[in-house]
DNA sequence: CTTTTTCTACTGGTTTCTTGGTATTTTTAA
DNA sequence: TTAAAAATACCAAGAAACCAGTAGAAAAAG
């Protein structure tokens, strides 16, 4: 497992050292797997969940996390956030199923230096690790591309919702009407109408329905 | 890769034949890690789509299949049940992150033998498909717990919704109005309201807000 | 070839949502 | 401390969704 805390330095020739966190043990076995042949890349530890890596960060170091960006406990933007605030010598590269511009850029703007799908292969995952490694941006072919099509679209497209806004679509989501909740957050239905026209401009649609849809899918709920 | 159409028969004695299909590499590659050392079984084949699985099985034959349930170009559930239609002696494991009961039950129906989490380790996993092979069925732990709740619960709660009642929820969930469904099928905005009305009854929700977000989480769309 | 399910369509009425404009107070950031 | 953002609130009107009941034609299942 090599998952000790005693680390000696140098036990090669500054292998990089590879922390991955996520919390199927299967993809943990297949980045493991897939990096196992590399001869200068060391799997040092591996985890399930966001709160053992940063507890396993504040003992030991690393080079390089693959960092999962649904894990059970926390969301993994919020650990990419942390580690990138505390330890600025440290490379996360984001793992994810998404192929999403917004959940992209959120990693990004939260310090993640590379970004891979699930479905990489091993020359794609080691050509990520070591670009990134020698102080470089890596996102896979298929990220370009989607990000590509940014320049053909709103820079921007995640629209950031206040602390209210979040509130009251997830209210909205869970089928109540303005009415109700108006009253289980003590406001007016008349504010809560306001709270609700405010956020389909933001989302840029103009009902419900695609209104959760997009709220999902850029896991605003 | 020993995907290769032309299998001799008793090549050792009798081992488990085993394809994967799961779109995700990284999972391909964790369950062959996980199963690369075990005699008893021989992973023959692993694909990325259900097309390509359902093309390999028409020309050979495997034991046990590894089935995920979100594949990019068909639905899971949909191959498991073009598997057990077409193939009796094939028994399917469905594979999964969602540990929900509506989709273990779409599965079980669909002829899964049995359901395992993302999170498994090589012990459940291989006692998954022995126990499989062996004509009997297997849950993974997690999900036992989550079918024992169905005694408190509806048996039943995945409502099952026509082609045409699919066909409408997918519209109404890309923020078309009824009148737009109409236009665009063909039929009475009339008609549609009923479609409207019909879904929501069976899926016991009283506005298009839950409607989505419980038809997302159901994967009815 | 029946029986059942699905798809179709209608009447009529109520509720909720959506749009547009306006405006004060509170909180946050520069 | 001042400017900007967020949260609050109101009026009015039209659009869309929701509810209840009915029912014939078409397709699927037995």
């Amino acid at each position: 497992m090599r998952t000790s805390k005693y680390q000696f330095k140098d036990e090669k020739q500054s292998k990089i050292k590879v922390m991955i966190v996520d919390d199927h043990t299967l993809v943990l076995e297949g980045l493991r797997s897939l990096l196992v042949t590399n001869q200068d890349i060391d799997v040092v530890a591996s985890f399930t969940t966001g709160e053992e890596a940063l507890a396993f960060l504040s003992s030991s170091t690393v080079d390089i996390v693959l960092l999962d960006i649904n894990l059970s406990d926390t969301s993994g933007i919020d650990v990419c956030h942390t580690i990138f605030q505390k330890y600025h010598n440290i490379k996360v590269i984001g793992l994810s199923t998404y192929n999403d511009r917004s959940i992209i850029n959120q990693m990004i703007t939260n310090g993640a230096k590379g970004y891979l799908l699930k479905n990489v292969n091993s020359d794609e995952l080691i050509k990520a690790i070591t670009t990134v490694y020698q102080n470089g941006n890596y996102y896979g072919i298929e990220i370009q591309k989607t990000m590509a099509n940014t320049i053909f679209s709103t820079l921007d497209d995640t629209p950031r919702l206040t602390k209210r806004e979040k509130q009251i679509i997830t209210h909205i989501a869970e089928g109540k009407t303005t009415n109700q909740i108006a009253e289980e957050l003590f406001i007016s239905p008349l504010t809560v109408e306001t709270h609700r026209r405010n956020i389909m401009k933001k989302m840029n649609v103009s009902n419900v329905a695609s209104l959760i849809k997009i709220a999902i899918e850029k896991m605003l709920i």
